[in-house]
DNA sequence: ATAAACCTTACTGTAGGTGTAAGGTCAAGT
DNA sequence: ACTTGACCTTACACCTACAGTAAGGTTTAT
């Protein structure tokens, strides 16, 4: 199949498929004669499997890792695991961080009463400290 | 004062100001005979302001925004309060998908009690869809 | 005198793509 | 036969908000 029909196939349009090509996420593709890229099931079922992980926000060099990682079949869950795992870590740190900004964030649009700009309450408080 | 000294006042790194300066978020510093940059306590407050602003994640242009309607004597708090609202919003949306984030990983985390790679539920799980 | 600390510009790289230009190919309709 | 439109290709620029590095000039302290 070409690659309009795999990217309709995957949910992934053409240009982040190229893309992915070029930065080595995707094994280069099989061109045929007029040099359109040519892909089959494996490249479906492959860029999918990209797809969700990127959804999952994991960056590209760890979806690499793991790649490799189902390649190798001497290779154990655990580093699969831990991957995982870290990448909740880092989502509860953000997740922690915009509460935080939330909090400041709602303190501020709450804080000017105001409708006269010199006078700000909002303007004076992100001057502050 | 030249930079480092402002960016000991301000705790923004000398790169960055020039960055801003570059961008036009600051206006074109004045020199001094050397060509060194040379600041006034004007240019402490406004890098505060700009700080602050970048800690509660507004974008520059925004920012920008936030300091035109400060010069202009004439225009009132509502500007302001849209654009506070509007960061607030998006910050609480980021909030909401990280959440949703956060309940797929930890179910993904969990799904796997495997040590053989290729029956690793995780990877099934990333595979599916 | 010299070394450390500071200043300058200019260019490159970061993550994960998207936008655009300029062109080649292919199938269908007239 | 010709054209139109949909598809394909590469290559380069752009996005955010900076950080890193090179290569060089200046100032300050010892």
């Amino acid at each position: 199949m070409k690659i309009n029909q795999l990217s309709k196939l995957t949910k992934v349009i053409s240009k982040t498929i190229r893309y992915y090509e070029d930065i080595g996420l995707l094994p280069k593709a099989a061109r045929n004669s007029n040099g359109y890229r040519e892909y089959g099931s494996g490249d479906v079922e492959r860029l999918i499997f990209i797809r969700r992980c990127r959804e999952l926000q994991i960056p590209i060099d760890q979806i690499k890792q793991l790649i490799q990682v189902q390649a190798d079949k001497t290779s154990s869950c655990s580093e699969v695991d831990l991957l995982i795992e870290q990448q909740l870590e880092k989502v509860r740190n953000t997740i922690r961080e915009m509460l935080l900004l939330e909090t400041s964030l709602h303190a501020l649009a709450t804080s000017c009463s105001n409708d006269i700009i010199s006078e700000c309450a909002i303007l004076k408080n992100l001057k502050g400290q």
